[in-house]
DNA sequence: AATAAACCTGACGTTGACGTGAGCGTCTGA
DNA sequence: TCAGACGCTCACGTCAACGTCAGGTTTATT
């Protein structure tokens, strides 16, 4: 029970929503959005999903929820991803970059830096609230003793 | 440009909506759930929001970005205000307290602490996040450099 | 007194992120 | 080989959080 399909070592939809925690509908959803395509499909049509493929969806929920990204917003920066993987496979063949090379580099460091802020802004925030809120509850436990 | 209404040092629903970033609908929509009501009326039925209601509304506003709440719970969280509120109002009369008032602080209390874990336990998962992400951009620059 | 700007209350529309069901094919264990 | 579980593709439904009119009122200014 809750195991890999078969000997592929690859899960069905059903396994890979209860580890992932999203519904089905949803990873059909990202798979629609251009998000997430399972690794592979069975003869029949079947969705299988990998472990980085799982993995994937944990960064998608991540973003969603850590960052309120929406999902339009998490497909810009996972096709950012997959380029920085395209490159640095790419690297091993090429030697020397070219030119294009460098310029999506240069973009996706960009990114990356943009969600850098992003989430440094958003910790500062969080850092301020969580002050705030522990001088809350000292003003509220001072009012109960005594 | 951009003041206060009359002498009330009260500010119209448009100057208010520009004040906190929210939109009008927003600010209506929020008094609709009870979220947040002006202070005052015009004679004629014109909302009058205060300082203190533009503080509620960036109140809402951080717990619906930061924490990702959604507004019937953030309804809960500011209810729980609102009670601390009269507590510390009723106290200066009272002097002690009812056993009725001890619950409500009780209850006030553990749902501040319940908060209190969210926010810590989003920190936390912000900070690995924010380590992988540095991680992500060293490897990128690193990639550009050679 | 009149005009424009700001605001009011319904009430229906929109968008994102799925939920849900129908009707049908596929896979796996006994 | 076949029953039951699992999955597939449409396609319409839902829910929160507003957006966007319409048709009338209030307020500020001239």
């Amino acid at each position: 029970m809750g195991e890999k399909v078969a000997e592929s070592g690859l899960y069905g939809i059903g396994e890979a929503a209860a580890r992932t925690g999203a519904s089905e509908r949803a990873l059909r959803y990202y798979q629609e959005l251009g998000l997430l395509t399972p690794c592979a499909r069975t003869p029949g049509g079947m969705r299988r999903y990998s472990e980085a493929d799982l993995a994937r969806v944990a960064r998608i929920r991540e973003l969603q929820s850590l960052l309120g990204l929406n999902l339009d917003e998490i497909a810009v920066v996972m096709r950012s991803d997959d380029r920085m993987s395209e490159i640095k496979a790419a690297y091993q063949g090429t030697k020397a970059g070219t030119a294009e090379r460098a310029a999506l580099l240069e973009e996706s460091l960009e990114l990356q830096e943009h969600l850098l802020q992003l989430v440094q802004a958003k910790k500062a925030a969080l850092e301020d609230f969580l002050s705030d809120l522990e001088g809350r509850i000292a003003r509220i436990e001072e009012l109960g003793e005594r």
